[in-house]
DNA sequence: TTTAATTTTTAGGTTAATCTAAAAATTATT
DNA sequence: AATAATTTTTAGATTAACCTAAAAATTAAA
């Protein structure tokens, strides 16, 4: 095993965001969108990951992860989301502030450091956004979850996760108080401009812009 | 406030370790043996923690810290130590175990972090080994205490520290169940070897050679 | 299917942090 | 005080990670 370096690290888990969900390769500039650098930059660095056996890079053709670079980017997201519950549950970050520093510490080169903090926090299954924690191995947890606007109208359903991570969209649903774990029932769906409405646990009843009901995860409940 | 690197951090302390105990400047030569780099690297990075005024630099003269690199220095401890407090208290690693993971949690950035931890863990005063945790400002706390070896025959001490942080010397105290807050009756001393012999907490009395004798601090305790 | 647009790679450079070897300055010794 | 020993600095290179500008390859459109 070679040393990697933390950008190294970081392109790899590029790579792996880039290429999982559209089960293909990632291309040069989609990495170098992810990475915030030049495209030039991202051919430099796929030589070298490819130098380390770490992805798989024919020219022009994009790259995919091998099992050891698949190995590498799922221990991080794994150290990402523990530390996210760390920082939510013990230190009282709010779910907007988790990421940033657990950018940083993602990185902490340990053998047993994330596992003794996972067993610290009763091996958590989920982050504090829904997201799912792989387990050593890379094997994520599935949860049936759907989005808030395919609930029918009548149906209730639990906040488990969100799709969109930005901050002002976090912090506006901790304003409205829509935290994981809440109860919504959907009263009714507005075709005119997909806006719903929705009653909360507490009783209240209030409207649901169509980006809000299309960005957060629900179970049925009901 | 420029960026500061990791490397110029570590910087930073060793010339914070070297320069204050000795209260002179720190030299090329005692900075390169503390990096473990040669001394022509650190010619060079002093050229530019002095343009970033971190340090006084004069040409064959050594280097001091200037209050903007104290400052630094001094959070870089109390990070390191707060960390092992949070490694060694509730992650359960062993003293021996929670320098090598500081030293990279020490280097994470984040405007509030390190004081959420810090309350967390109720606000210590001192780490695993007994070094003292500087508050936010690098102000220490001191306590009054004297290396074993200068107990008086008779005499009663605690054990609050350690001089010596090596591996090989934790384990050492690990396994004889000398660890902090243990209380150790002097019983004699020898001219001879200057080992000593003590008994402590659970009546068990044995023999300690000149270099452990002088590797514990004790606080007198009658 | 030829041309135009886009993507990717190459070529050539920069900066931080390191190195070795040699020169210069300082300190110690005779 | 002169010389020897040690310490420090300079000179010149290297490597990782980046950049811009231009060339080459691929994909899309007329």
């Amino acid at each position: 095993m070679e040393n990697i370096s933390q950008t190294e690290e970081n392109y790899l888990k590029a790579i792996y965001k880039i290429s999982t969900p559209e089960r293909k390769p990632a291309s040069t500039n989609a990495i170098s969108r992810a990475m915030d650098t030049s495209a030039a930059s991202v051919t430099d660095m796929v030589k070298r990951l490819s130098d380390k056996e770490l992805i798989n890079y024919e020219k022009y053709k994009g790259v995919t992860l091998t099992p050891k670079g698949y190995q590498i980017a799922t221990t991080l997201i794994r150290n990402h989301r523990i530390w996210e519950v760390f920082l939510f549950e013990k230190l009282n970050f709010s779910w907007d502030e988790v990421h940033e520093v657990a950018e940083q510490l993602e990185h902490i080169k340990s053998d047993t450091l994330v596992d003794r903090l996972d067993e610290f926090l009763g091996q958590p299954k989920f982050d504090p956004h829904g997201d799912p924690i792989p387990d050593s191995e890379g094997n994520f947890t599935y949860r049936k979850q759907i989005i808030l606007s395919e609930l029918q109208s009548g149906e209730v359903g639990v906040i488990v996760g969100v799709q969109e991570h930005s901050t002002a969209f976090l912090q506006y649903l901790d304003r409205m108080n829509l935290v994981l774990g809440t109860q919504v029932t959907l009263l009714e769906k507005f075709e005119f401009d997909e806006s719903i409405s929705v009653r909360v646990n507490d009783g209240s009843a209030f409207s649901l812009s169509s980006k809000v009901a299309k960005n957060l995860f629900v179970q049925r409940s009901n």
